[in-house]
RNA sequence: GCCGGGGUAGUUUAGUGGUAAAACACUUUCUUGGUAAGAAAGAGAGCAUGGGUUCGAUUCCCAUCCUCGGCUCCA
């Protein structure tokens, strides 16, 4: 069998051409995905007569369209797509650029309204438009000369979903198809290889495999942690607790239910009341806390601060409640209940710099250690903004000058910040290379208004504090469920739920086997004897899927010489070690978190 | 919420208009084993839920719930 190492979280194809080249062969497949999009619009043109066309660009992969079909779709209408794409292919159709008039364009389209909205858009009086075979779109091109050119059996179409037209779902649904398409036919089926190896790092699946939690029915959008799921959250809280404890954070909790006044103090109410489940108590309206913000100023003025106070660093494993809409639940990456390791840190305006710039630092370790790769975006202004334009711009400047302090390469998102202030938000994308936020710096000089919180400086006058809020982990649910894809399940040492098992021989070696259990677990060890009636095989077999860390097989060599034969996830069979060395190293390995 | 898939033992799946099958897991017995499945026997679901069509529905139709992939959203 193929010994596999651990894999790292970035499936990412080997480079092995010149980037130039690699470019060029970019530029090329990114041209036959466009053709491709052409080709399936005049493949459903004919199938389906009076079909409305969208767009039809290309994405990572493959390409995709929008129509308006009269009648919907039926999956096994994408064979049939594809089937008639294939036939055209085969025809060797040419790809004719033309320039149109304006009004000619609109009159060609008279019966097609999305192209007609983008026709008004486009500037000067001609149209940029591309025909292949009957089917003519508005497009600046590049095509392939001729279908003679795509590769007919390097494509597939995947699958059919649902989107608002121009992304507003103000607009009509409009069906997409997608597809994927490389450069020949072994590219395709790698890639389609590649898409049943990475469904087998679907963290859903690992958590139902590993026992480690499970969803039901009862309570959608909300996981029950089983007993091997809990231990993963207590020792990432563990190590949660120890790393802000070093940078000088204090631990707080506050209620999780709360009078909806709170919120409409905090402005939360008005922008966010959707979100919030309410209840009602003797007439009054209570909300399950969809954040912690409001109720950690409550501690912060609980008393009069001194700027000698400051920065003060409230942190809270909070749970909160958000009433996410039924589609946008995803197992752990988006959940209704959710528990986020949040601080909320008040200081002075003067010491904002040094205060982003040490998260930022935290945050980076923390990357570090589970080799993860964040991307970082810096989000700007909303349209829906609370507070003066001036602050506003003083934050946005802050946060960027603390990223290009530490020298962090950053997305821009303009408009896309919380209502209260801007964000730095760090993203880590899962094993469908989508990106989920995970740690989050917002900095916010409106909550400090609304909740009139103070400090005595220097002089004895009462000044406005500043409060940073922020994130590590995001929330646990999602952190787990980016790190079991990260590590195909395969969790580094210090987090396994059980990180050694046992395995005697024969069951003559049972008693030695008790004797090392009780030795290993009086040292903290998480570990288990397996001494049922099964065979060794049998055993290894089972421990390697349940991806335990270590397994150790005891028999009458390992007895005689008071030690242990070590096989380590990953890399089999590492030969027999004294006990003491195989602690020495399980030790280290576990203290190191490698 | 919207569009499109799907829901059958604990798990993964097969299947049918005439009340359901397998593998693994579980229990028992035999086997006491040396690095990815030793053998046998047994128990376990009435097919997500509610309606409808039908002599008869797990199978066909409708609704609801849940779930997956998109879209929108993510304070």
């Amino acid at each position: 069998m193929i010994k596999k190492r651990r894999p790292s979280f970035a499936l990412a194809s080997v480079k092995t051409m010149s980037d130039k080249k690699a470019t060029e062969g970019k530029q090329k497949i990114d041209t036959i995905r466009h053709s491709l999009a052409h080709i399936m619009a005049a493949a459903i043109q004919e199938l389906f007569p009076g079909t409305k066309f969208g767009i039809g660009p290309v994405i990572k992969n493959g390409f995709y369209y929008d129509f308006d079909l009269k009648n919907g779709l039926a999956s096994d209408d994408l064979p049939k797509t594809e089937a008639k794409m294939r036939e055209f292919i085969k025809q060797d159709i040419a790809f004719k650029k033309k320039l149109i008039s304006k009004k000619e364009t609109e009159r060609i389209f008279k019966n097609q309204p999305y192209k007609l909205e983008l026709i008004k858009e486009v500037p000067g009086k001609k149209v940029s438009t591309y025909e292949s075979g009957k089917f003519l779109d508005l497009c600046l091109g590049p095509h392939v000369k001729s279908t003679k050119e795509i590769p007919p059996d390097s494509f597939k179409l995947t699958k059919i979903a649902g989107a608002y037209w121009r992304g507003s779902e103000k607009n009509p649904m409009l069906t997409r198809i997608y597809g994927v398409a490389f450069a020949n036919k072994k590219e395709l089926n790698n890639y389609l290889r590649l898409q049943t190896e990475i469904e087998k790092r679907n963290h859903r699946k690992l958590g139902t495999q590993l026992d480690l939690f499970s969803f039901h029915e009862v309570s959608p959008g909300a996981a029950f942690w089983h007993p091997k799921g809990m231990i993963i959250i207590k020792e990432l809280e563990k190590w949660w607790r120890q790393e802000h404890e070093k940078r000088g954070y204090l631990e707080t909790s506050t209620p999780t239910i709360v009078k909806k006044e709170l919120f409409e103090q905090s402005g939360h109410w008005k922008h966010y009341k959707e979100n919030i489940f309410t209840f009602d108590v003797e007439g009054q309206i209570f909300v399950l806390k969809p954040m912690n913000c409001p109720e950690s100023t409550i501690i912060y003025s609980s008393k009069i601060r001194s700027y000698k106070d400051l920065p003060l660093r409230l942190s809270e494993i909070g749970n909160l409640y958000r009433n996410e809409l039924s589609g946008v639940l995803a197992g752990l990456f988006r959940v209704r209940q959710l528990t986020m390791d949040d601080a909320h840190i008040y200081c002075t305006p003067e010491q904002i710099q040094t205060e982003i710039k040490n998260i930022l630092k935290f945050i980076q370790e923390f990357y570090r250690l589970f080799k993860l790769n964040p991307e970082f975006k810096l989000a700007t202004r909303p349209e829906n903004y609370m507070g003066d334009k001036k602050l506003w711009k003083k934050a946005e400047k802050a946060l960027e000058f603390s990223l290009k302090q530490r020298k962090i390469k950053y997305e821009l998102k303009p408009k896309d910040g919380a209502f209260y202030g801007p964000k730095i938000d760090v993203h880590i994308t899962d094993a469908l290379e989508r990106s989920w936020q995970i740690a989050t710096v917002q900095l916010d000089f409106q909550m400090p208004e609304r909740f009139q919180l103070t400090y005595i400086d220097q002089k004895g006058r009462k000044k406005r504090p500043v409060i940073i809020h922020r994130a590590i982990f995001g929330s646990f649910e999602r952190f787990i469920g980016i790190l079991l894809e990260h590590y195909a399940g395969a969790l580094p040492l210090w987090l396994s739920p059980i990180q050694i098992w046992i395995i005697p021989v024969g069951s003559r070696h049972k008693k030695y086997a008790k004797t090392l259990k009780e030795k290993l677990s009086a040292l903290s060890i998480r570990v288990e004897t397996k001494d049922t009636a099964e065979t060794v095989s049998k055993k290894i077999r089972d421990g390697e899927l349940q991806k335990i860390p270590y397994l150790l097989v005891v028999g009458d060599k390992e007895m005689a010489k008071k030690g242990v034969r070590v096989r380590e996830k990953g890399k089999g069979d590492i030969g027999v070690m004294k006990l003491n060395k195989f602690l020495e190293r399980v030790r280290k390995e576990i203290k190191g978190k490698k």
